[in-house]
DNA sequence: CGTTATGTTGACCTCCTTCAAAGGCTGTGG
DNA sequence: CCACAGCCTTTGAAGGAGGTCAACATAACG
């Protein structure tokens, strides 16, 4: 891990009132009057592609929220083998287990250039017990965490190799309209329990069937249909 | 599957007040005033061995406490297959996304005889609102669910068919000590992603290293250390 | 006693891993 | 501008792990 990779940029305190997803993150349930008066202690950062926002094991004082960008959740094995657990997308939230335990349960990575907002566990306790919207939508959040985690077991870590690789790209996304960026094929394997290998292998694969497209760099076009088509196995 | 194993039988209202696993439950904050007030739309079940509790896709107006046994929840495939994504214990909460859903994400079946109970959606989201305790409860339940299906990635979906299985034993509280009661080798298929011959292999082979040592019906005692060993992959 | 589910075992073959090497891309320094 | 190093990706060859299909054993049950 590269040391400087820890160096997540700070932007400001975050403007809520006027954030473009504000509709589908944890406050979209406050008056503008209770926003205004929790918005002081929640910052907004930059996490930069593959910088970590925090690490499994270590003190949890903050809650996240995804603006853009996609994170990935690491659980590093004692074996010293690592699994990806789960990826959020904007709206979702990173780190809950602050609310009921001290420590983060993973480590979080940032999968590309992500934006996410800082805000301390005293802040979110309060607001789940002040304010029912903001109640509703942990609960909400809760349970997507562990749909997201079933999810991965039944999609990522169930049939062959090349069935879940399917799926990984459609939930990547895909859907052959426009150029998504791909993970390295080292986090594909730890998504999908594979090693590198065969996650390249299946990818060269799929690009010689014309199912992927390499667009420039890492970026590639899909064909949606033909990817659901594999992922049924 | 057999219709009558949808027949859980009824054994009455449940004395939430004499409970023996009272403290490990849902409702171990309230007093018992509070208890009362909530305890007659309560009822206590038996769920007899194999018997569906709910099923995946059905509406949900409950949620269910484990008291003793264990249940299986399961993810039906669209093509067919299926995946055990995990299994509860007494003190564990079945259903709860009944709380912010209309509809059970799973089928709940027992893999033992176990005994539950079931509470009405809104008795929970009542308590919810006016127990800071339930309230804190919940949460931690919920997180309890997320912590569960990423082990079940971790350690039950990753590495060799044998270390997932000698991690299935453990997690299954094979100590050593005393007996323990063994899932059927389709179940062990279905929690591991593997087929039902391939944990029937595995479990014969451990039976002749002698890890497990079979002895009556399906129960078997284990050698703790040597199954953690191999638990290592 | 036959009947039916469940567990065990064998043979074969496919998929994936492992180990190794070669190819591309990027940044750095001459 | 080129050479070189370092990283990621690709590809190959060999072996092993697990799937598949089938036969058989065992136990549960009327």
């Amino acid at each position: 891990m590269k040391p400087n990779c820890t160096n997540v940029e700070w932007q400001g305190r975050s403007r809520c009132a006027v954030c473009e997803i504000r509709n589908s993150v944890l406050f979209s349930g406050l008056t503008p009057q209770e926003l205004d008066a929790i918005l002081q202690p929640i910052d907004n950062l930059h996490v930069p592609q593959s910088a970590v926002l925090y690490e499994q094991g270590a003190a949890a004082p903050s809650v996240y929220t995804l603006r853009s960008g996609i994170l990935k959740l690491r659980i590093d094995l004692p074996n010293g083998g690592q699994r990806i657990v789960r990826l959020l997308r904007p709206g979702d939230v990173a780190g809950m287990e602050t609310l009921v335990g001290e420590r983060y349960h993973h480590t979080a990575i940032a999968l590309r250039d992500a934006d996410v907002c800082r805000i301390p566990r005293e802040v979110v306790v309060q607001l789940d017990r002040t304010s029912p919207a903001v109640h509703q939508a942990l609960m909400q959040r809760w349970q997507r965490s562990v749909d997201q985690a079933e999810h991965c077991i039944v999609s990522l870590s169930t049939g062959t190799a090349e069935a879940r690789m399917a799926r990984l790209l459609v939930m990547l996304g895909c859907s052959g309209n426009q150029p998504e960026t791909m993970p390295s094929r080292e986090d594909m394997g730890a998504l999908l329990g594979v090693t590198t290998e065969t996650a390249s292998r299946i990818m060269a694969e799929f690009k010689r069937r014309g199912l992927v497209h390499a667009d420039r760099g890492n970026e590639v076009v899909c064909d949606h249909a033909g990817l659901v088509r594999l992922a049924q196995g």
